[in-house]
DNA sequence: CTGAAAGCGCTTACAG
DNA sequence: CTGAAAGCGCTTACAG
């Protein structure tokens, strides 16, 4: 947005001073009696007093200036690379729940799918947040952690020693995707790999790949196959590697997210691939989407709804120590549908 | 998040005042300078001082000091009922495209599906934002408009003489949405609705009404007929309803959102209802995954990005004035696919 | 229980 | 071009 020439005087908004006079009081007053620590400091007459001039005037705390003498404000900031993506609906909710009515969420949305870069977090703690949540930090990011306000990391497995995080237990998940895939008898699989480089990617593709080796089913590398968290880029990098995928003798597609997912089956079913005939197929996320797709999608569901409130338990007790807090990891279940039937 | 018992202390801030000294300058010429409001007030050589000492500690403008100061911040805050919704990612994308880097966009979601409300902006207000931008606001948000900030409605048809608007062309649309109806031989059609009240789905509903009415085809009323917009929901609507759509002779559907078309979809091929042989559907946005459903959806794509970018056109001309700013109508194009063939 | 006052870290007339 | 000072609207020791 320009700058603008001279923007318009807005209408004077209510303050603490004229609070005061109308009850009668001093402003430090109606400063205890708005936040609730009157507790054997303020008379209930002039409790009274004050709450009444507070309705009269319509008086609101103005939360700026309170922010600067407090040293903290009472906002909680997420930061994500892609809130368009439904998951994050369920982490939000998780967030909104747990935070209750006392602090207020924000979010920050990184452009492009791009991952939170510590300058975007430099510009965030500049609002003197009560905590930061960042979903899936990249690596530049963790090399320079910003401090300034309590930070937790959500869905960043590994990185548990350099800051609060909160995780999912993909182990458990990929075994019971495993040992599914191995149970309809497939022996050889391939993997379509997010391009995003976060952690819980890279650790997605090793669990896949040693979890296969362990029960005699070929991973087939292909570490070219990897897209953007998008359907159409995912349809695009199918379309491409389909052929060495086959002729390599693969059955099965495990893919990075649900997303990738939907770009794969809309892929195949413009090659002709029958899912999950000549190609079983399966995502993680279990977004609301992979109910409807056709065929539906089998998926490792990952809780986000868990996640969100975990994060907020994390950041409640990161308020209390500058060391990194060790939190429970969030199981993930398997969701068997057509793609793999 | 439960209050707690004491916080750790996090590590200082770098202040202007450090800089200053660093600098040997007064703390009036580093806000100048971090400021950009050198000309003809700054000697070069102060520039280059205060830029140096800036760099040298990493010096930060505290944003929470700096608003109160100025009486505004540099966040720029959309409210918005369901940042899940796909449709969101578009609009986002688009006001950050036209914000540039002077000012930030924070989102604010409200929760369980539920329209703004007036208390929300209040709490909002309270953060001294550069503006709001306000996606589907409801009635009791528009009987109380909150003054304080610029704001600007997006996506409310209607209220553009309560205040400052950005709307889609829905009539071009709907036109050309009927019109192809019409012209693949349907006479009589079904519509879902959503079950927010907002002026927006209202508008829908009319004008897919009347538009029928001039073509000669019948419009078969069921207020009953409207859900959430989820998938889930619409797919339990529609199984509740399309008895008595059959047997009114329905042959097409129009549904409110992708969304719950995407749910029409689903629970259509649980019933064996054939789409788009035995009931063609069609729905609004043109939200990614609907090229990709089975049978692909015919929708009336309404422009996210551009919505975002003319909201922050608005909020620009709305800072210069107190009235509410004029603003044209973004086109809406339909988009037919394999749910209408 | 109460209020005067210092302080949070900036920005912006103002006088020089 | 420069800096001392007032002011933004709160919160919080502090003295009473």
């Amino acid at each position: 947005m320009p700058r603008t020439p001279s923007a318009v005087p807005r209408p004077r908004r209510v303050t603490a001073a004229q609070v005061a006079e109308l009850a009668g009081t001093s402003i430090a007053t109606v400063s205890l009696v708005v936040n609730g620590k009157t507790a054997g400091r303020v008379s209930d007459a002039n409790i009274e007093r004050v709450k009444n001039a507070v309705d009269e005037l319509g008086y609101v705390v103005d939360h700026t200036a309170s922010s600067l003498a407090r040293g903290t404000s009472n906002v909680v900031i997420l930061i994500a690379p892609d809130l368009s993506n439904p998951f994050y609906g369920r982490v939000i909710s998780g967030i909104k729940n747990e935070l209750g009515s006392e602090f207020q969420l924000l979010l920050s949305v990184t452009g492009e799918g791009r991952n939170p870069s510590a300058s975007d977090v430099h510009r965030l703690i500049a609002l003197r947040p009560a905590g930061i949540l960042v979903e899936a930090p990249d690596d530049a990011f963790l090399r320079d952690l910003p401090a300034g306000a309590p930070l937790v990391l959500l869905d960043a497995p590994g990185r548990e020693t350099q800051a609060t995080t909160v995780n999912f237990d993909l182990a458990d998940g990929i075994s019971a995707l495993l040992d599914h895939l191995a149970e309809r008898g497939h022996t050889r699989i391939g993997y379509l790999d997010s391009r995003t480089r976060t952690e819980t990617f890279e650790l997605r593709r090793i669990l896949v790949e040693n979890g296969a080796r362990e029960r005699g089913i070929e991973y087939v590398s292909l570490p070219e196959a990897a897209s953007l968290i998008d359907p159409d880029a995912a349809a695009a990098v199918f379309a491409r590697f389909w052929p060495t995928w086959r002729d390599a003798g693969v059955t099965a597609l495990v893919c990075a997210t649900d997303s990738h997912a939907y770009g794969v089956l809309s892929a195949a079913r413009s090659l002709g691939v029958s899912v999950p005939e000549d190609l079983a197929v399966t995502g993680f996320d279990n977004l609301p989407a992979s109910a409807i797709v056709s065929p539906a999608l089998t998926t490792v569901e990952l809780p986000g709804e868990a996640l969100g409130r975990g994060a907020v338990h994390a950041l409640q007790a990161q308020r209390l120590t500058p060391d990194p807090v060790a939190t429970p990891l969030l199981g993930a279940t398997l969701i068997v549908r057509g793609s793999t039937a």
